[in-house]
DNA sequence: AACAAATGTTACCGACGAGTATGATCCCAG
DNA sequence: CTGGGATCATACTCGTCGGTAACATTTGTT
């Protein structure tokens, strides 16, 4: 499968040619810019590097210059993608609000990173797709958000600001329904990440039962 | 990749060489069943029809004597798959319960349908792994599910037993959680299918905030 | 017995795509 | 102006895999 993605905005670093400092570290992120934007759209296996290449209107081996192979390519969209939600877990440890308020805001902030060009990629990084070690490393950052949200459940059945649940299941479930978004999310919708966000969230606090409060 | 499936269970009816009538389709049966298996284990572009045809035992001709293409075992199973959670959607409106009661039971044979060998298939049968009438044909019957959801949301709506909400967003929500079920579910696990449905069904109709009721 | 349909196998083709060897070009330091 | 490092293109290798052609074998039928 061959695309051409050179009608794309976003135009690449190359055509400016003069040299900063960070030049190299631009044009690495604008690799993996454009492997995200090719996943997000044809799929890891449907997108061959030559494609990429031809986004950012260059030859295959420059990507190779910049990366060193496929796998690492979507392992990098995945950590580009997944480190705004690890920031989000961390900054709800070191607040003093209800363990229901800082979850709000910790899944606020994974959906936008979900709705984001790398959300693709850090919900179908498959394990399948990865070598040994990348697939060991991927599962840990995994399990750091998961942890993450399964403290926060249980912090919030302690002080009260979360009903009685079983925090693994329920962890599966928010995660699940939030993952889901990049399945069908695309920025051309008429809602905006953060309303989506609000929506499922609302959700989730409420549940479908009425309530009389 | 070559993978060795021989030693799985679920012997093949290659074996046993009495001719029934509907010998074929059983076998044709098999084919799917077992390429769900491999699809389920390492995804689709890792599975060769090599691989699936050494799980049977046979080689690869033979695959094709039962099925026209690699797509169509893939919208097979999908289909497979998704048959159960058609049949809860219709029966669900034939009951005269509340909605919330009826979802309830289309949520929890949904999630029993995504925890069955098929599930992956139902959940990554990716657009873009399909042809053009193959892919709207997968899309038609994702959309009826989703339709049928939204309907059962604005019918509890209605008759009260479901607070306010938005049906698209709480549908989108509601489908995410469960599909996520086959990321991460294998039937190794200590919970049933059952009982993670009812975990999830609980936090969807009570919500995390608590309730005084 | 003999033929025909059903069922599988062996052996192959062709395409695609990841990754690389080699060399061209450009920029900067000395 | 001159070597050397950085950057990128041309042109290739090579394995894998979907799909197929041709042939073998078994079975039911006349």
């Amino acid at each position: 499968m061959t695309v051409n993605h050179s009608a794309s905005n976003a135009p690449s670093p190359w055509r400016s040619r003069r040299k900063t400092r960070s030049d190299r570290e631009l044009k690495r992120e604008a690799v993996i810019h454009a492997a995200a934007r090719a996943f997000n759209e044809h799929g890891y296996h449907n997108t061959s590097l030559d494609d990429i290449a031809a986004a950012l209107e260059v030859t295959k081996p420059t990507i190779y210059y910049y990366v060193e192979n496929k796998e690492q390519l979507l392992f990098e969209c995945f950590c580009a993608g997944l480190a705004p939600v690890r920031a989000a877990v961390q900054d709800a440890r070191a607040s003093e609000q209800p363990a229901r308020d800082r979850l709000r805001t910790v899944l606020l902030r994974y959906a936008q990173a979900i709705a984001s060009e790398f959300g693709w990629c850090m919900v179908r990084a498959e394990d399948q797709d990865l070598s040994a070690q990348m697939r060991s490393h991927v599962k840990s950052l995994k399990s750091e958000i998961d942890q993450g949200i399964r403290r926060l459940l249980r912090e919030g059945i302690s002080d009260g600001s979360i009903g009685d649940c079983d925090p693994k299941m329920t962890a599966f479930a928010l995660a699940g329904a939030l993952n889901w978004i990049a399945h069908w999310y695309r920025d051309s919708q008429s809602q905006s990440p953060g309303q989506v966000a609000n929506a499922f969230v609302a959700l989730f606090e409420n549940g479908l039962r009425p309530r009389t409060d």
